[in-house]
DNA sequence: TGCATTTTTTATGTCGACAAAACCCGGACG
DNA sequence: CGTCCGGGTTTTGTCGACATAAAAAATGCA
């Protein structure tokens, strides 16, 4: 069994030591973080070749890697031309804070209605690596385990469609949650963990009613915070 | 030998006359209304080359079509192995109809709230659609026309996160359907129609409430036929 | 005969190369 | 002075070929 493949197995070697699946799923999830994570800014062009050099692999799965990328919306291929990082779109957000609400609401009746044992133990471990980032104060941390804790809701709650589509809201957000959360206020995140204990409290108690009210509840308290964050907290105040 | 181009030789004579980006549309496009239709038998297994030599162009363009359509789930890859058409999943199929019915309210919602003009045109265009169908008799285009209704009414409503799940709902439910509607009973596309149109009236009087509720009646009674069918519609009836 | 092992086969993952389409940039022309 | 056209450049779309993993077939042995 040759299973001791490590580095440049094949004195041969066009192909690299590499085994033979890796390569597409490697760089998918390598430039999926960095698009989520903006170290790959929004409208910036993606040229293949340039990737295929970086990766030290033929434009082939580099290309594989990019249509799956664009599948879920994270990058736009123009035809024939370029294909650039998907721009965020801060203008129509009305649509995808609906979605959000909903997703919150559905995934958190569900879940309290059809977790087992096991999945409460994971929303559980979830929502203490959210305190420990927000005692921390770490931004990047808390946006990553607030999805987290959701996503694990979602699936406690059983339902695939609700879970992929909140996934993809999720990570949609994660790009517009970081303009948010750099210039967090210090009591809001405790809030959010206060709230997020009160959902777990009520999908233990299998209080379908009570979840969903809560979520909806959270969903909607984010969304005021960042629309009030974006159109500006102060209004303009001019008395006439 | 490959042939019986679709169109008449181009005199250009280089590989393949036919346009640069339109391989994997053409592809994409076939292999999609093939599984839908379910002429392509769920968990049969689909062959690069065999594609390849059916469309008389390299495995390359074949493969990014395969990678999109098993973005959408219609086809499932194994690694290094197989790819196969996704089998339809007639075990679990609460949380297909968990998402069903909730998106057949929210996009009906969305649409009597923020519709235009030219939005409710195109619903009762795709409902006179329907109506034809269902006065023809004719199963497949009762199942295309109805998922077209519902989708013309997604997109009124204007939420692309839930036109997209919709969309993906509806389309599998496309193969379910067809085991359905292959045995349907008369009167119940009719009820269908007149339903239909109560949702139109609701949305053109711009009642949300009322949009939503008859959209939770009318999904929910489609559940329950499919339930019963596939169930058994006589349950085993014994007297003690 | 039945099972373990090796060989063959088949389909996939990856590669380097070629061709076409869109941009860039001068230059001619109105 | 602005606009249109042609060549060069760059990047993408497609191709044929090779390497490799897993299944299928063939072989050997108890």
């Amino acid at each position: 069994m040759p299973t001791a493949r490590t580095k440049a197995a094949k004195p041969d070697g066009a192909a690299g030591g590499r085994k033979r699946g890796s390569g597409v799923k490697r760089v998918y999830d390598i430039l999926r973080d960095e698009i989520l994570g903006l170290q790959l800014v929004p409208g910036s062009m993606v040229d293949e070749a340039g990737l295929a050099a970086r990766f030290g692999m033929s434009r082939t799965p580099i290309r594989e890697a990019l249509v799956r990328l664009a599948g879920e919306g994270l990058i736009t291929t123009l035809p024939n031309r370029s294909t650039v990082v998907s721009p965020l779109d801060l203008l129509n957000m009305a649509p995808y804070f609906d979605a959000l609400v909903l997703m919150y609401r559905a995934t958190t009746r569900l879940a309290a209605q059809r977790h087992q044992a096991a999945d409460l133990m994971r929303v559980r471990a979830c929502q203490a690596e959210f305190a420990a980032a927000v005692r921390g104060q770490d931004a990047m941390a808390m946006i990553a385990t607030n999805a987290a804790f959701h996503l694990a809701i979602a699936e406690a709650g059983g339902n695939p469609y609700f879970t992929a589509l909140f996934q993809r809201l999720l990570d949609e957000g994660r790009r517009m949650l970081r303009l948010y959360y750099q210039s967090y206020d210090d009591q809001l995140p405790q809030r959010f963990v206060d709230e997020h204990e009160a959902m777990i409290a009520a999908m233990a108690a299998r209080d379908a009613e009570e979840a969903e009210r809560l979520a909806r509840l959270h969903g909607e308290q984010i969304v005021e915070q960042i629309r009030t964050l974006l159109c500006g907290a102060e209004r303009l105040d001019i008395a006439l």
